[in-house]
RNA sequence: GGAGCGGUGGCAGAGCGGACGAAUGCACCGGUCUUGAAAACCGACGACCUGUCACAGGGUCCGGGGGUUCGAAUCCCCCCCGCUCCGCCA
């Protein structure tokens, strides 16, 4: 959600900022009309109101002093007021709604440095390590294949048991996977706090990381009991500090958690359908920061270090993108992503997004800080803090990359060494 | 799921129709004292909306939402959450 003061000071800035979305700004104009009518309806009714109270403070003076035609007179205007403060109140209520359905669904401004584009074909590679023709034949395998000959990947029981797009992973496969995830808390635990959050949310909580009221299709729904699955575990992460005032002293905090992530992919029918490329249901494990504003650019250059770094041990060709302002996310103030190159199906997989929100996020779940005082503010306001975060891996589509790449001549699956400690020995799979 | 009790400022904890944004203690901040610190003392000290160049001023908020009343932290209704006991259970 952006700042409405922002947008009442400045609205042809945050226009132009929208604007390089691709988007129409329109809504920026219905905004500030509404934002009027609305503190025009406030000035109204708390005057209003301010009159109830001197009047019934009057009264229980008169009744004190035993007048009590004149506390009754009283009395009668402040009933006639309260109706008309009712009134008001109801079309602050309207309007004020009104506004914070618009205001939802605009999306964030753009960082300044964020370049522009309109669509993923104009994002600039903004590093590439590896090469992706150098490699083998017996490289040039997708992993559904190799997966489905070593018996580490199941995709028929899967959808024997639930459906289309859902996998399911044996023996060395499972293994595989689990170790990826330890490998990449193993490798954030130095700075970041390992939390296991909830995979269920409330609607609150979907609708504080910008998931909804736009992206509802996109979401698993537990209607029974109004709860949603996460689709990753940013979600739960940024609302751990939701509607609270933080110390400057705890930022930037710094969470990571792995979970599992649910995702319908209602505009993704029929794309990626092998393997593991995309599923309705994958691991993942999130790093995510709330920093002040001052600390956010340092934040998302380590969130991006820390993910590439983790991609780079694990020895596989890959690039980091910068994502252009028409491909940019609802929420997302800037944002870089990291592909790895997987020889087996010839593709580049995204295998991890690192974001900063901006105050985007912190406004809609309400996180604010206190800054340390100084000796010209000694009490400073709030404000809203700074939201950042990243895949730190997201392992099925590393687990593609790493069979195709590690592939050796005779069809076994090289482990590579960074895994090994959680492989329970195991060095090549299907040897 | 059933029964009982409870949800008040950063924390603890009073208040239970009017002078209550809310006693008191602790924490935090500024100051006095001190070589420095502690202690002591003095003062300041919630969030949000609105408003102002900035002050001032006005309003809202005592878990959430309705209601009663001239007036609600206080009375009534619904919901949510917590604790204790029972039931169920990995």
């Amino acid at each position: 959600m952006l700042d409405i003061r922002a947008i009442r000071s400045d609205p042809e800035a945050v226009k132009a900022s929208l604007a390089r979305r691709g988007i129409d700004t329109s809504d920026i104009d219905a905004v500030v009309a509404l934002d009027a009518r609305r503190r025009d309806l406030v000035t109204t009714r708390d005057a209003v109101r301010a009159e109830i109270k001197t009047l019934s403070k009057q009264v229980g003076r008169l009744r004190g002093t035993g007048d009590e035609s004149a506390a009754e007179a009283s009395m009668a205007r402040s009933r006639a007021l309260g109706a008309e403060a009712d009134a008001l109140e109801a079309a602050e209520t309207a309007v004020a709604a009104e506004l914070d359905a618009l205001l939802l669904g605009i999306p964030n401004v753009i960082h300044a440095d964020a370049p522009d584009g309109i669509s993923d074909a104009d994002n600039p590679v903004v590093e590439m390590v590896g090469d992706i023709d150098g490699f083998a034949d017996h490289q040039r395998v997708p992993h559904w294949e190799t997966g489905a000959a070593l018996g580490i990947l199941d995709t028929e029981r899967a959808t024997k048991i639930t459906g289309s797009m859902f996998v399911m992973l044996r023996g060395a496969g499972a293994t595989l996977s689990r170790a990826l995830c330890q490998l990449a808390l193993d490798r954030n635990a130095d700075a970041f706090e390992e939390i296991r959050p909830p995979s269920l949310v409330s609607t609150a909580t979907l609708t504080a990381s910008g998931q909804l009221p736009k992206f509802a299709d996109d979401a698993y729904a537990v209607e029974r009991d109004d709860l949603w699955c996460i689709p990753t575990a940013e979600v739960p992460l940024t609302s751990i500090a939701a509607g609270e005032i933080l110390d400057s002293a705890e930022l930037p905090m710094r969470f990571m958690a792995y979970s599992p992530c649910y995702r319908r992919e209602a505009g993704a029918a029929g794309r990626d359908t092998r393997g593991m490329l995309r599923a309705h249901e994958f691991d993942k494990v999130e790093i995510l920061s709330l920093a002040t504003p001052e600390q956010a650019p340092a934040m998302l250059d380590e969130l991006v270090h820390r993910a590439e770094a983790t991609i780079a041990t694990l020895g596989l060709t890959y690039r980091i993108i910068e994502i252009c302002s028409g491909d940019l996310g609802q929420s997302h103030h800037r944002s870089f992503d990291i592909e790895v190159y997987a020889p087996g199906c010839d593709m580049w997989l995204e295998v991890s997004s690192v974001s900063w929100f901006s105050d985007y996020q912190a406004r809609r779940a309400n996180i604010r800080y206190r800054p340390a005082p100084s000796a010209d503010d000694p009490r400073p306001a709030t404000r809203m803090v700074h939201t950042l975060n990243g895949s730190a891996l997201a392992v099925p589509r590393v687990w593609a990359a790493i069979v195709e790449t590690y592939r050796n001549p005779d069809g076994t699956v090289t482990v590579p060494e960074v895994l090994r400690p959680y492989m329970r020995g195991i060095t090549v799979i299907g040897a």
